[in-house]
RNA sequence: GGUCCCUUCGUCUAUCGGUUAGGACGUCAGGUUUUCAACCUGAAAAGAGGGGUUCGACUCCCCUAGGGACUGCCA
């Protein structure tokens, strides 16, 4: 009987919800939800400058946006401290770990004098060569993994200076992960070295933090970021110490910028919340592309979160590493704004900044042009671009190409038409509908024109309206067909 | 520098030794719509390079190049 799978979600506090975080977010829990198993969350919050509440609020609202609420409350790992402290006194007691006194000057001091002997060798050249071998020995000994003197158990610790708890890696052999997406990686022991578990002052190190609690947690599958793929080497033994099961490991590539490179501030958008709110994508558009980022289902593009659910598995992920495609992005959005309610996109159109200053009229406009709006938007953004229209109804001058459209006579009409329109209480359906056909038949320009000469005359310019959104206006979403049969016909 | 990971159209990807290398987004052309959008049809567009293994390689192995991660008493 196989353990019921347990997936975790870890993220510290940064002040938002990382996109890349948002998907292997969304991995954990596909992977629990498709196993029938548990999702976790545990916020890694050791680094007391960066934790703040409303860093951890912000994690938690991204998630919850996104519908990845873990199935237990969320573990603070810096509640756990205690604990990981008695781990690791147990490891010294197994003596898969040791005291150490080296300080962490000591350490850097060697780093520092690794880098000089670099500079000096790149700077000279012409360089002697017993001496240019001698400091090129030196530099790569000092470049080596670093094993403490105290790994020697019956080496004497010095007396009354404080030490850190190390990690007493394996002489030799390699240690091997079966990683379910990476493959089997192997890496020889030697070139690991000795990790800090427990600082001079008593606190535990990441690397002993995350052991321990996923551990204590349960967890049977750690799927994360690829950027932890060479930390499963330093984990690993600290499960072996214990004598703890080793979870089974999925490294996920990195979400890239659309330039290939890391994503990062430069690209724009980094955090979940600025998806939301400054680019207005839904939450299941945006989770539908972070799906398809990396992990595919044959030529399935659409994929609704219940058939995700049942195909997701690890074995469709990809290894390389995904860019960003706000076009594509859009695409699966708009999808998914065709098939939204209407009146949850009203909601959510009326809390953005757009809507803000709109009359009760306007607004009433563009609830019932909202079947239209959704169908031609791709986001929030663009459905309020859309709608901007529906709230400037003004008389401005013909400018543009709008102008050649019409002759100084149908100017005239416009002006009093739209003079007409103004002066209504609202829109109704028959005056605009009637207003409309007139216009084009008098005016001989055709009802297709309207559009443009309506966009210059009514936004002065702005964005292009739609014969179908003024229809929508009406409450309907007719073809432009029915309304050339209506001027027609009278 | 060391260790590890990655590499199919511009982008996301399918292919799990035998295909005219398929799909999606984007792009371009045409059609429909007397605007835009939407929609329909079509087109261009890919296995990083070099060696092997094999009757046969995008697929397996090696090398090179290019990207990335890690290399902290950060997480």
């Amino acid at each position: 009987m196989p353990d019921k799978v347990v997936t975790r979600f870890a993220p510290s506090p940064t002040g938002y919800l990382h996109i890349g975080g948002a998907r292997t977010a969304l991995f954990c829990w596909l992977y629990a939800r498709h196993t029938g198993g548990k999702f976790l969350l545990r916020i890694e919050d050791t680094d007391k400058e960066r934790s703040t509440q409303a860093a951890i609020d912000a994690i938690h609202d991204g998630l919850s946006w996104l519908g990845l609420a873990g199935d237990e409350p969320a573990l603070l790992q810096s509640a756990r401290a205690d604990r990981h402290r008695e781990i690791a006194l147990e490891l010294v007691k197994r003596g898969a770990a040791y005291r150490c006194p080296v300080t962490a000057e000591e350490l850097a001091t060697r780093r520092t004098r690794a880098e000089e002997l670099k500079s000096q060798l790149d700077a000279s050249p012409d360089m002697p060569p017993q001496q240019r071998t001698q400091k090129q020995a030196e530099r790569e000994d000092l470049m080596r993994p670093f094993r403490s003197p105290w790994r020697d158990p019956t080496k004497p610790l010095p007396e009354g200076k404080p030490t850190v708890v190390r990690l007493r890696m394996p002489d030799s052999g390699d240690l091997v992960v079966e990683d379910k997406v990476q493959g089997r990686v192997k890496v020889a022991a030697k070139d690991l070295d000795d990790l800090v578990l427990l600082r001079s002052d008593g606190n535990p190190t990441y690397m002993l933090a995350v052991v321990v609690d996923d551990h204590d947690m349960g967890v049977t599958h750690v799927i994360r970021g690829d950027d932890h793929l060479n930390n499963t080497f330093r984990q690993a033994p600290i499960f072996q110490g214990m004598g703890w099961p080793v979870p089974t490991y999925a490294h996920v590539p990195l979400i890239h910028g659309p330039d290939g490179k890391k994503l990062s501030k430069r690209h724009g958008a980094t955090g979940v919340d600025a998806y939301r709110d400054e680019l207005g994508y839904l939450p299941e558009g945006l989770k539908n592309y972070l799906l398809r980022l990396g992990w595919s289902h044959g030529d399935d593009e659409i994929i609704p979160e219940d058939k995700a659910i049942e195909w997701f598995d690890l074995d469709g992920l990809n290894k390389a590493p995904a860019r960003l495609d706000f076009k594509k992005l859009d695409s699966i959005n708009a999808h998914y704004m065709a098939l939204a309610d209407d009146d949850r996109l009203y909601k959510l159109f009326l809390a953005r900044p757009e809507a803000q200053k709109l009359s009760d009229s306007v607004k009433a406009r563009i609830r019932a042009a909202m079947p239209a709006l959704k169908i031609r938007s791709a986001n929030l953004v663009a459905l309020a671009d859309q709608a901007r229209f529906l709230g400037e109804i003004r008389p401005v001058a013909l400018a543009g190409k709008a102008a050649d459209l019409v002759n100084a006579e149908a100017k005239e009409r416009l002006a009093a038409l739209v003079k007409r329109w103004e002066a209504l209480p609202d829109w109704s359906e028959a005056a605009l509908k009637e207003d409309l056909a007139q216009f084009a038949a008098q005016n001989g320009i055709g009802l297709g024109k309207i559009g443009p000469v309506l966009r210059a005359v009514l936004t002065g310019g702005g964005p292009a309206p739609d014969i179908a959104l003024v229809l929508a206006l009406l409450g309907r979403n007719e073809s432009l067909a029915r309304i050339k049969d209506y001027a027609a016909g009278g």
